[in-house]
RNA sequence: GGGCCGCUAGCUCAACUGGCAGAGCAGCAGACUCUUAAUCUGCGGGUUCACGGUUCGAUUCCGUGGCGGCUCACCA
């Protein structure tokens, strides 16, 4: 039998130690009158006299962050995960079982607290303990009080232990949590109907990238973890639902970065009778109102720098922003009929140190251009728009131009936050653009999308003209909320599985 | 997958050029009637990520592996 360690014994024995008193260590329930933080928010601004004077009785409970005693008088740091309050315990208060309990309380424990309001000496605001109750324990020990939690393995790996001691992280997911609030409260006021469409799919499609793959046995059936609910949104549209969204999980098996987690979150809407040049301007009006609701401003702390959410957004188109940058940087006129040209588009790419696949086209080669350019410098929101066609097998092409489709990406902290386009809707043309794919996964793109035949016959039905747009929720709240890493903004991101053996 | 960096007590971190592995917090014992990173006295606590190599001697140098961070590539 392995030795326990001494600090797990300790705390241990003053569980068996309680219990020695009779007391139930896992009692099912304490009938709080208060929460902590509500407590904190309803009194805690209340000045000594007022508190002496009204004598407010309270019951609540949480957990023990620290313990300060000083023989007779001692003073408990509580926590209910949102506020934190002080409560002062004296023996000569409270029954002599609860104060027996607390002598025998550890850093960590659950406690019920009663008593009634007061400021101290120093002015704190606190709580006079006439009662103690054991709600539960904790058997082992907490990471430091003063430096917390640094390791950021274990904060991720047991996120619990860093919501325990590191306010800033709660912070981080109740801004997580309005964000998604404030997105629900635009869409529902413009008539949006929040739907849930199959996160397995027999075909992943609507993006661009490798499935997970799993098995359903009863029906033996291969199915997909989907990469985007696009295709089934757009049934949807077929079926009448003029105005709809979704907020759900994708999953994508590709890399892990700090912008990339291999599951995450994404708004996608549709909307019938619109197009990209509409959503531009729904985008900003709905990130300006959430930024507003979940930071109380249009300007945003990221980094170094202050993000505006301000509409308007700067807009780009993308191949007059490569030219220009293209122009500056060879220092020659570098025209929009080079990007459409294979060749030229090539010698151009060569010029400016763009490494090529084999077989990619120009319309590969500008987008790919266009990254390396001006992805990391767009940190102010920017909308690129006009695309190649050959790299958006799902948007409309513009009417003058079939090499350019209706579409646009929203950029912001030098990320991508947004693809939005007007929707194909002409079952023909999707068929091509899917056989059009079909050949690049021949040519070994494992990402280019796989031929949906289902989709297609829903598209001979008819789908009203529309725009749509994917929103990347976890990137998104990681701009509100100055977090650097997709990691800060999951409360459980992916990590490698640990070899304990 | 490539490159760079990291892993030492429960937590946060030291340990010079290879020479007895330390501090603060937490813990234990004690003092203390208003503290808030409480203070004071004393005590306990280590597979230095793992395995191997070099060496009289390895936390330290070398190799392999594990996990993590950043970054590049892919991607949103």
């Amino acid at each position: 039998m392995p030795q326990e360690h001494e600090l797990l014994a300790q705390r241990r024995a003053n569980m068996e130690a309680i219990a020695q008193l009779g007391v139930d260590l896992y009692p099912h329930e304490f009938d709080r009158t208060d929460t902590v933080h509500k407590l904190v928010t309803a009194h805690g601004e209340r000045a000594k006299e007022e508190l002496e004077a009204t004598r407010i009785e309270t019951k609540t409970c949480g957990r023990i962050l620290a313990i300060r005693s000083f023989g007779k008088a001692n003073f408990v740091v509580l926590s209910d995960g949102l506020a934190r309050i002080q409560v002062y315990i004296r023996q000569d208060s409270m029954p002599g079982l609860d104060f027996q309990i607390f002598r025998l309380l550890d850093l960590g424990d659950f406690v019920g607290v009663s008593g009634h309001l007061f400021r101290t000496k120093t002015n704190e605001f606190t709580i006079w303990a006439s009662g103690l109750t054991f709600l539960a324990k904790c058997l082992v020990p907490l990471p430091e009080k003063w430096h917390g939690l640094q390791d950021i393995e274990i904060r991720y790996r047991q996120r619990y232990l860093d919501l325990i001691v590191t306010p800033e992280t709660r912070r981080v997911f109740e801004a997580r949590s309005r964000t998604l609030a404030a997105i629900r409260d635009f869409l529902d006021a413009r008539g949006y109907l929040e739907v849930e469409t199959p996160m397995m799919q027999q075909v992943a499609g609507g993006a661009l990238a490798r499935p997970f793959v799993t098995h359903h046995n009863a029906l033996d059936m291969r199915l997909y973890l989907r990469i985007a609910p696009e295709l089934y949104l757009k049934r949807l549209l077929v079926g009448g639902m003029e105005r709809v969204y979704e907020i759900n999980r994708n999953f994508r098996n590709e890399g892990i970065s700090t912008q990339h987690n291999p599951e995450f979150t994404m708004l996608e809407f549709y909307q019938a009778y619109s197009n990209y040049l509409e959503l531009m301007d729904m985008t900003e009006l709905m990130l300006s109102e959430v930024a507003r609701k979940v930071t109380g401003g249009e300007d945003v702390t990221y980094g170094e720098t202050t993000l505006s959410f301000k509409a308007p957004f700067r807009r780009l188109s993308m191949r007059g922003a490569v030219c220009e940058e293209a122009t500056r940087r060879i220092g020659r006129e570098v025209t929009e009929a080079e990007l459409r040209d294979l060749g030229s588009a090539r010698a151009l790419a060569g010029q400016l140190g763009v490494e090529l696949e084999p077989g990619m086209g120009p319309g590969k080669i500008t987008a790919l251009v266009f990254e390396t350019l001006w992805e990391a410098s767009l940190v102010q929101p920017t909308f690129v728009y006009d695309f190649p066609t050959e790299v958006s097998p799902l948007s409309k092409q513009k009417p003058d131009d079939p090499d350019t489709v209706e579409r646009f990406e929203l950029y912001a902290g030098g990320f991508e936050l947004a693809n939005a386009f007007s929707e194909l809707n002409d079952p023909a043309e999707q068929r091509r653009r899917f056989e059009q794919q079909l050949q690049e996964r021949q040519k070994g793109d494992a990402e280019a999308h796989a031929m949906d035949e289902d989709y297609v016959h829903a598209l001979e039905y008819g789908m009203p003209p529309a725009g749509g747009e994917g929103v990347g929720i976890d990137r998104l709240v990681m701009l509100l909320t100055d977090s650097h890493s997709i990691r800060d903004v999951i409360l459980f991101p992916l990590m490698r599985a640990r070899n304990d053996s």
